[in-house]
DNA sequence: AACGTTGGCGTCAACGTTGACGTAGCTGCC
DNA sequence: GGCAGCTACGTCAACGTTGACGCCAACGTT
């Protein structure tokens, strides 16, 4: 990389001292209007970028944050992050980007790389039991921002979606459409405590007055794969099964696959339902009725939680819980 | 944030210079072997990591790159994403990604943060007319690889796929399958130069023996929702439509519905090809016949090309072209 | 014994920026 | 006239690291 045009550059161009023109640069007041111009205009004329590298080592504020998610394969998750890209964008910040293929030794890199690159502040969709790892960075000083696990810490924040409220109302659903012997496909990826929608969809089952039989639940990757041998299993175990809670909408249209794979039609032998609300379902024949995560709202939370935390360090932020949504499309 | 542990902190535990524990970390070489071995103790017992913007500041190498991306919603985008991200890792690099909305302006907003940060190199899915930007850049001594169009510069590499071979390879399965009457839906984000599906598509027609009649060919937002109008546009214009290239596999799966929508059945009435190959295309029903774009190729060649221009400037690079592969499923 | 060479390490300055502090000149007020 | 208080700057050091260079002891060579 050549030379670059620093602060002293402008300054002899003007003809003030380099602090003055950083001065004007971060407009911390204390010059008069006149050399706030000539400033300006030397800046403009010789293309002066400020060096974030050198700002960053002094200030100790690199103006980045880091993304941490498993991965991309998820359409859940690109939606999300290019959100949350624009909104660190508007508030003046670069965003680094970091998938851990739900591994906690790679998040554990990941996230050494970016301390060491001084980010601000991170939002982090935890792979499986890596909170003390992440408790362990907000106690450092980093601002933490966990998406869909509960922990307590400083600089610590936590969203999550109502996704047991969700699963319950995905439950309710198909047990009012006249569906009574459910299945669910959860994902091995949760570990017990993040086990929400499993504990609704079972919630969903006690509260409702008719005495359905008892649910069949399964554990599989995330994944289309993973909802077509888990739709494979539960037909397996219960061959009069007629309706599906999927842990996300991939799970679910994995298994609307493999259910049409064994001659069982969607929705009139059996009903699928999935989670997130991804492109995808309302694409797919027939549409996946799904339980909505309104991912404007979530970025939205995210990055002001991030935001606060880096900008007000030290305040405590209650865990906030979203709202979710059931949408009826033609899988039930 | 709080203190980090630095060089010092591990030079005064171990008992030599700073410069020395540079030396270990960075392997330089010029210590004993008895030294290296109290320095790294020392580094993995006060958990020492370098702070990269002090390093960045004095060796002009930030150690991360850019991904400079038109969006995410498109999914052939973040699977791509994803392997870059992980090669930039196993080079020991980090990535900013970026997205620009294929806003010029925004790119350039973009491109001028990313420099702010030092990047070492940016990977770029230029917007519309952006190349003279790009050069530019790539001309101030920023390693450039551009995916996807053609430019010539110093510090700059160009990679693409053969889009005009695949366009005519599926321009031809569409004629060989019996198919006459063709149309098109091309990108109305695409500049005269950069229509190379739209060149193969002709030149796949000009090719063909036999007399089929004059293509159709609209511009459309490469999305579902331009894939539909554009093909109610085509069907509008030409009633006896048989046969659609589409841009890509979302205006492909977009061009099905609306075909579907108007009572035509997807591939007796009319058979329709895509271009990418997303994870979608092959489940969505009619399974979609598509121009394959093989992405672990792409990211191979795309950061080889990076950090090749990052660890050897100044040689220059021929542009790459990658072949395609056409995938026929049900839709033709 | 004198000399060059090498290995192993330290010293110092610099990267570009900002925090802390100093200061010259002006204004206003008793 | 003296002094406080302001405005508009400048000066200096520091952030954590590495490049350039220098030094000393040990070793081999003539």
């Amino acid at each position: 990389m050549p030379k670059e045009v620093t602060l002293r550059d402008v300054a002899t161009q003007v003809g003030v001292s380099p602090r003055t023109v950083s001065r004007v640069v971060n407009d911390e007041g204390g010059f008069s209007e006149a050399t706030r111009q000539k400033v300006l205009d030397a800046v403009e004329q010789l293309g002066y970028q400020p060096n974030m590298l050198a700002r960053g080592l002094i200030t100790r504020r690199s103006g980045t944050v880091g993304l941490v998610g498993g991965g991309m394969t998820d359409p859940f998750f690109p939606a999300l992050a290019e959100r949350i890209q624009r909104k660190a964008r508007e508030a003046g910040r670069t965003m680094f980007f970091a998938s851990t293929d739900s591994d906690p030794a790679r998040q554990a890199d990941v996230l050494k790389s970016l301390w060491s690159h001084a980010v601000d502040g991170v939002i982090v969709f935890p792979a499986l039991d890596t909170i003390d790892q992440l408790t362990s960075y907000a106690r450092r000083g980093l601002p933490v921002v966990i998406v869909d696990d509960q922990a307590d810490a400083p600089n610590l924040a936590c969203v999550s979606f109502d996704l047991e409220a969700g699963a319950a109302m995905a439950t309710r659903h198909l047990l009012d459409t006249g569906r009574s012997r459910l299945g669910m496909i959860a994902s091995s990826l949760s570990p017990p405590r993040r086990r929400n929608r499993e504990r609704g969809f079972l919630r969903g089952l006690r509260d409702s007055a008719a005495g359905a039989s008892p649910p069949e639940v399964v554990r599989m990757l995330p994944t289309v794969e993973g909802g077509e041998t888990g739709m494979g299993q539960l037909i397996d175990r219960r061959p009069d099964i007629d309706g599906v809670f999927a842990y996300n909408d991939l799970v679910a249209i994995g298994a609307m696959r493999a259910a049409k794979a064994r001659g069982r039609r969607v929705p009139d032998d059996i009903a699928v339902v999935g989670c997130d609300d991804i492109d995808m379902s309302s694409l797919v024949t027939p549409a996946l009725t799904t339980v909505r995560l309104d991912r404007p709202l979530l970025s939205e939370e995210v990055t002001q939680a991030l935001h606060e935390l880096i900008d007000a360090p030290g305040i405590p932020r209650d865990p906030v819980k979203l709202p979710v949504e059931l949408v009826v499309r033609e899988s039930t």
